[in-house]
DNA sequence: GACGAATAGTTTGCATGCTTACGATTTTTT
DNA sequence: AAAAAATCGTAAGCATGCAAACTATTCGTC
């Protein structure tokens, strides 16, 4: 029956993604390791020179979808290698305010190039057209994550 | 120029793609939290009962694509919890064979049967055609990621 | 203004990925 | 046959994700 098929397709489907995902994310990962960075560290710098400031640890959690106790320890990691400072909020002294230092810039840019060539190099061959297609299809995948995810915890009406 | 609007296409793509991997496996574990399982234990569970037997631990660890120290201490969470379990190899006694136990093979009915719902969910209002044209674009990516592994590693003249 | 709830960051403990180093065994070379 | 190289599983140590519990601060309600 048709349905197997389909059941086929969606399996199929699922541990491609897996697998590209990660073998995407180890590619960068063996990219940058000459560059000192390890597995998760370069997700921070990137995001911190992407962020418009001020930007809290709270803030960047959310922007990399991590919880904050990581964010936390990465950052210790990241402080003591001179990449980042961390500074109090005078607004709210709960908070701390996160920046790139000079050096941080620098390897910011690195970083965002090293996974630019990757993206580049990774994505050669394949149209424009393709690529929309498949946000397209990405995008109500999400759409039917949030929609389950909903029901999980509680749906804010705007 | 046009240059800048591919790459942000790529930028965009590269970051769904993450993303989406990471949500759907965050999915998954959250329905899979109820029986038991935790982030990973469940996948060498489903492996097993899709490899054809004998399994040693080194073809388990090459489909999981993780590595054999991994793969070990795993088992060991498992053949504790009574779902695997490991016998010498009497063709070569340096590898030990794993097969599922009894119980086990009833969890991995359930985890195959939670995984795929997952994917139907997700996957609901999404078309084959659209579902092919994925395909067709991470097999190409995966290409590409093989020919550019070679580059770093070793080409091996055919 | 005072008290309880919510929020920001940290600490701690666990799960799980990797790499490196090791012992036992097999395969290959000489 | 003996020695060298490769392979299998394991152990130890590090990196990094999470959840739970804690402290300090702010917000909301009275």
């Amino acid at each position: 029956m048709a349905d197997t098929e389909r059941l086929e397709r969606e399996r199929s489907f699922r541990r491609r993604l897996a697998r590209l995902g990660t073998a995407w994310r180890r590619q960068v990962d063996h990219d940058l390791r000459d560059y000192g960075l390890t597995e998760a560290t370069w997700r921070p710098v990137l995001y911190l020179g992407l962020l418009l400031p001020p930007v809290r640890q709270t803030d960047l959690a959310r922007a990399l979808e991590i919880e904050a106790p990581s964010v936390a320890r990465l950052l210790d990691v990241l402080e003591r290698r001179g990449l980042v400072f961390r500074s109090r909020d005078h607004e709210d002294r709960r908070s701390k305010l996160v920046r790139l230092t000079r050096e941080g810039e620098r390897i910011e840019r690195q970083v965002r190039d090293a996974v630019d060539a990757v993206s580049h190099r990774l994505l050669s061959g394949i149209s424009d057209s393709e690529l929309t297609a498949c946000y397209s299809v990405f995008d109500r995948i999400e759409e039917n994550l949030c929609t389950t995810r909903m029901g999980a915890e509680a749906a804010v009406p705007s």
